[in-house]
DNA sequence: CTGAAAGCGCTAACAG
DNA sequence: CTGTTAGCGCTTTCAG
């Protein structure tokens, strides 16, 4: 009634508890299907809710207990992968009492929208950057519960949900190497990120394509090349490699996007034909037509919604760390075939 | 110290106005900068937040004042122009004291990503979904500013941002029909979507698609064909269309999600050459030489950075509703080109 | 310049 | 079954 003209008075338990003629405490109870609340009361209770149009302050609720707000930490939104991932997780929220909020990494390594997450009191927190601080983390992770994707990592107090990339990896190679492929080039990014001690999956895979080469004896003339972490500088960093003969006949590279960039510059050089090309991710365009990219699926979904159960049962009270890992597949397309030989006609020029 | 067992238990301002031997109150005015505290006091104070890691609560905070909380809905994160949106909104917050969070829409409506966000007392909210009721939202304005993104609402209480669909469209057309295409199919969502009163950016590209055709006079055998939202329908509509002759020498689908699934129609009926390809968004996929996609770029992430900068004014203050308009330009790629005669060899068989 | 005290909106004992 | 009463962690007058 009274519409004052400053914004954001918002309608409290109080007011609610007013227009009902009972105590706050009774409201509280309605709002929250406690016990003890007679079905008169709960019905008036519940006629000034909606008069009033009342929405229970998270903020106030969460000083108390639960927000019942789950945070997600994620590097960048532009990554198809993490997409599956969210994807995931918001399915596997759907019908609970809980909220997903998406925390985009602010340019920096994710510990400002980590600590953000934090600072918000959710209930818990999902990680994603690759790049923040095991220790640091550690540390996070006896005020909250945590749970990080994509990392080997495996510490005494946060979960755990990475693919198996060592598995993945070899797929590739058994696919490849039998295939015929010798000349096979692994694109991969800095070596920040794939050193072996940070747990990263890139480093896995690198580690396990090198150990692949190396079971296949000395036949296989292959090689690691280093490139930024962008669809741009991958297309740079294959163009290179296409500007001297031979050509690698296989390019293995670390996620979809580099694969996309390596495409791009195969379409440059008009070399579609000539050298196959797999991924990592399986990224939903690894499945159109005009890409046709063969790659590993990580099943994301499945990571995701699986982050939000450990999470949720840490919240529950569990206390003993878990640490899941998921069993990927390659998925064969049209980008990769034996040497010489590459069915990705689709593609290619006349 | 106390590490006691019981996780959770995060350190207060109490705790650190002990440490530091002052008041509470001493000690807020430290963390937020506020005048009227001696250089000693403060520098104590500072060891003492260092030495127990302590961190202020939002929630608590926010109970009094801002949350510094800017919120996002957004219908799905798999849209690439909307992570357009949220790069530019990411830029545009980096260094301020606010902090982006994104509540993913849970598969219906968003009115539930919405409430979420109010509930949680988000300073600002800003929405994407374009199907929640405008009615609803111009309420939910009156307790929180609002920012609508995507829609050409007029509302009184909330401000909005939004691509010029008519202007981006004409150009479309003109590029079209100044190439010669006269069979034009323009592909577009479900009715209710491109509905006329409904703000719908979707329904003003349609209607100025209906209004190039008709200025264009009867030479124009043009027709507005309606697909599911989903790439996958776009496609088997796409291919429903190629199954029958003639073939329309044009497609201008209504946004690029929709484009990359004709395309892949284009892709299977290896029609390529014959059929040009106008999408709409300029995601990053239409630059991909695999996919050479000609589209009009809204400029998603001014649109982000916009969407912030109004939401900061209106929580500054500002009362009157301000509705943004921002220019789009065609960006013409291979998959366009005169009627029959399409560029687009990169992705053609031979 | 510093500290005491009164809330912000809600929940959780505990009395009646 | 219902209401009273302390707080949750922080900010913000307002006296010292």
């Amino acid at each position: 009634m009274s519409e004052s003209s400053g914004r954001r008075r918002s309608v409290t338990i109080l007011d609610v508890a007013r227009a009902a003629g009972v105590s706050r405490a009774a409201v509280s109870k309605v709002i929250r299907d406690a016990a003890g609340v007679s079905p008169a009361m709960r019905a008036r209770v519940n006629a000034a809710i909606e008069e009033l149009n009342y929405r229970p302050s998270v903020a106030a609720r969460s000083l108390r207990g639960a927000s019942y707000t789950l945070g997600l930490e994620v590097p960048q939104l532009g990554n198809r992968f993490l997409t599956q991932i969210v994807d995931g997780a918001v399915r596997a929220l759907e019908g609970s009492r809980y909220q997903l909020v998406i925390a985009p990494a602010d340019g920096r390594e994710g510990y400002g929208a980590i600590e953000a997450l934090a600072d918000r009191r959710v209930d818990g927190i999902m990680v994603v950057s690759p790049r923040v601080d095991a220790a640091w983390l550690e540390r996070l992770a006896r005020d909250v519960p945590v749970v990080m994707l994509g990392r080997h990592d495996r510490s005494a107090h946060y979960d755990t949900v990475v693919g198996d990339d060592v598995a993945g990896t070899r797929q590739v190679m058994e696919y490849l190497l039998g295939l015929g492929h010798r000349r096979i080039v692994h694109l991969t990014e800095e070596a920040a990120l794939t050193a072996p001690g940070s747990g990263s999956p890139h480093g896995l895979r690198l580690r396990a394509f090198e150990e692949a080469v190396h079971a296949a004896g000395g036949s296989a003339r292959a090689r690691v090349v280093r490139t930024g972490q962008t669809e741009a500088s991958a297309r740079a960093t294959m163009s290179g490699l296409l500007a001297r003969r031979p050509w690698p006949t296989a390019v293995f590279a670390s996620h979809d996007q580099l694969a996309l960039g390596a495409l791009a510059a195969l379409v440059d050089h008009d070399a579609g034909r000539a050298v196959s090309l797999v991924g990592y991710d399986n990224t939903d365009l690894a499945a159109h037509p005009a890409i046709s990219l063969t790659s590993v699926d990580q099943r994301g979904p499945e990571m995701g919604r699986l982050a939000v159960e450990m999470l949720l049962e840490r919240i529950a009270g569990r206390e003993e760390p878990r640490h899941h890992i998921v069993a990927p597949s390659l998925v064969v397309r049209g980008s990769s075939g034996p040497p010489g030989a590459t069915e990705s006609s689709a593609r290619d020029g006349s």
